[in-house]
DNA sequence: CGTGTTTGACCAGCGC
DNA sequence: GCGCTGGTCAAACACG
């Protein structure tokens, strides 16, 4: 769809600061799970706080995760789609410095992040794009108020029916495979070269009936080994990997990246949520890898709608 | 044959 | 209006 010009200054802004995140020098503070997609380590990036911590915490409270990301429990998470806006409403995190800039997210508070060779770097927006859809959508909610009397539209639109609002989440990877394995079955709809970058965008939708989740993946184009993975949407499913079975079944790699996107995602997805309305999570012990299996029946629940 | 990928065409929105 | 770009579609193709 169109409308992502706002997403340029985005794109500007999140390849600036994964240039200078990938730059920083590593200190303490930075809070990891090990483990990663194809054979590699997975470093689950976080402003100084401790991974525990914040698992546990988010198991216990909604504001863990804002924390986490350095932000703000007064004013850290701006529910779009609140306004008098139909389906489900868009999760956007302010990341508190008004600018809409990543930096807390990424930028690590000041604090330098270990990146290790042969690793593989995780790093979150929970809705990255937040700010530019909140433009793009209010433009495109008086689209739909105006409904297509004027537009020529060769194939048939859905009319009357107003786009759904899907939450958006962006992971950020070093990786040398374009597409992680999550967990869940995707097929490839398009790929499109991106402006300014010898890297192509690819485009995967979930296989799974009527599961409206998508995904882009990407390569920065200033730092090749980092994939960027974007979420849209929510699994109407079961994690077809947690399902066969165990994630126990996966190899290790493939398992804490599930389990910690399916985290971050599940967290995203909860703060999003009235309160309350969830499930409650139950608690996680980490670092403890064999106790990740403790989370699977947990992340059973999520995805429900 | 079912599933997934590739790829060119198409559409919509924006800026000039 | 035109060109550019992001996003999607769908036919052709590959593969097990």
């Amino acid at each position: 769809m169109s409308g992502y010009h706002e997403g340029e200054h985005f794109r500007s802004l999140f390849h600036d600061e994964l240039a200078s995140l990938f730059s920083q020098r590593p200190t303490d503070g930075a809070a990891c799970i090990s483990g990663g997609p194809s054979g590699s380590d997975t470093l689950a990036i976080f402003p100084a706080v401790n991974f525990t911590d914040v698992l546990r915490g988010s198991m216990m409270d909604n504001d863990a995760l804002p924390r986490a990301f350095g932000l703000s429990c007064s004013a850290p998470l701006d529910v779009l789609g609140s306004g008098g806006r139909t389906g489900s409403p868009e999760l956007m995190v302010d990341v508190g410095n008004g600018s809409g800039s990543l930096t807390p997210a990424f930028g690590c508070g000041g604090r330098a992040t270990t990146v290790t060779p042969n690793s593989s770097t995780s790093s979150l927006s929970a809705e990255a794009a937040g700010e530019e859809d909140a433009d793009r959508w209010k433009k495109e909610e008086q689209q739909d108020e105006e409904v297509d009397t004027s537009k020529k539209v060769s194939k048939p639109r859905k009319q009357g029916v107003r786009r759904e609002r899907e939450p958006r989440f962006a992971f950020v990877t070093e990786s040398e495979v374009d597409h992680l394995e999550d967990g869940y079955r995707w097929r490839k709809y398009g790929q499109k070269a991106v402006k300014n970058s010898p890297y192509p965008r690819s485009y995967y939708r979930c296989t799974t009936q009527k599961c409206p989740v998508k995904k882009k993946v990407e390569r920065s184009y200033q730092n090749s080994t980092i994939v960027i993975t974007t979420y849209e949407g929510r699994h109407t499913h079961l994690c077809p990997a947690t399902v066969r079975g165990s994630t126990l079944l996966l190899p290790p790699p493939l398992m804490s990246t599930s389990l910690f996107q399916d985290l971050v995602m599940q967290q995203a997805q909860q703060l999003n949520s009235t309160a309350n309305q969830m499930p409650p999570l139950r608690q996680l012990e980490f670092p403890h890898h064999g106790l990740l299996q403790d989370m699977v029946p947990s992340f059973a629940h999520h995805g429900q709608p």
